[in-house]
DNA sequence: CGGTGTTCGTTGAAGGCTCAAGCAATCATG
DNA sequence: CATGATTGCTTGAGCCTTCAACGAACACCG
């Protein structure tokens, strides 16, 4: 592969290159070693566990499905798919909402925040292990500032990108 | 949530939590985006063209099933299931090694290889499009010194992660 | 040799995800 | 109000991935 540009194709540079396949094996097998974690632990993924962490965190502990589906980075019908599970478990309950008959408010359930206190522990664990403890201070800032401004490109307009909360 | 430790558990702190949100929205959305632009393209996966991608890079365009599975970030069981897909396309080849009988060496065919060119630019561009145009000379070498931090903790001893070649 | 364990790869079933389609409620317009 | 467009969500079919089980070839070792 070149270094510049190859007839009409913008190629990788490089640099480009290698940090390119860093994040492509990252954003590959970084979800399924977490996945696995939790799956051993309560026949739960990490996409169903990170539904039950943005619910946890909302008010009332409720949120409409699209809110939800914005917060847990899926699309409504994964979303939706993934709430009927959920629903069946016990975890969590879909209401339609009284302002609106069109939307469904999704809410956790105490036994669904139960289940969910239960697997923090180990799955931020985890993450520490992953993630964190290989990084430095730099580093951390380092991966919010990259991973918003790649965010801004996938998805402009995303809550996470402006947010600045603590 | 707490910014620091919480009874046994080492929570998250805040720097930390938002680090890991920005990451894992971006694992969580950017394979996925990249595969819906091929599948339009091609009816093909991301992964899939990573596969041919790995093998085109290969010597003799070939390579071990097992070597090649770790170039591209899979399972055995998944790449031989999305190689025989590929070879059922005419892709790609599958033939026994005369060296060890266990080995099975994948290879890209000439069609596979003119697929591969047809796909790559729009690819590129892509990835140029979600990633790069977005970064700075500095995000670049950032982004690859953490990945590859990451992936040390993912997958000890995993080739990326020393390979220093430009 | 013969036995034991490991490596390489394949397979089928089970469940997850995406896409396209569809329905019902609401909004916007004239 | 009608009518058409939009929004919010659900559903089912079909592909993809994982997991567990398996078989075949090799390696080690007494």
């Amino acid at each position: 592969m070149s270094d510049t540009e190859f007839s009409t194709v913008p190629w990788l540079s490089s640099d480009e290159r290698r940090a390119w396949l860093a994040l492509y094996a990252v954003a590959t097998r970084l979800n399924p070693t977490l996945d696995a974690e939790l799956f051993k632990q309560a026949r739960i993924t990490l996409f169903d566990y990170h539904v039950l962490a943005m619910t946890s965190e909302a008010p009332e502990r409720a949120l409409p499905m699209s809110e939800l589906a914005a917060r847990s980075n899926a699309s409504l019908s994964r979303l939706s798919h993934v709430v009927k599970k959920l629903e069946a478990r016990g975890w969590m309950v879909r209401t339609p909402s009284p302002d609106d008959a069109r939307v469904t408010t999704a809410a956790l359930t105490d036994e669904g925040m139960a289940a969910l206190e239960g697997l923090a522990p180990d799955h931020v664990r985890s993450v520490r292990d992953l993630v964190f403890d290989g990084l430095d201070a730099r580093d951390v800032s380092d991966l919010e500032r990259i991973g918003r401004r790649i965010l801004g490109r996938i998805e402009p307009g995303n809550s996470i990108v402006e947010d600045n909360s603590p």
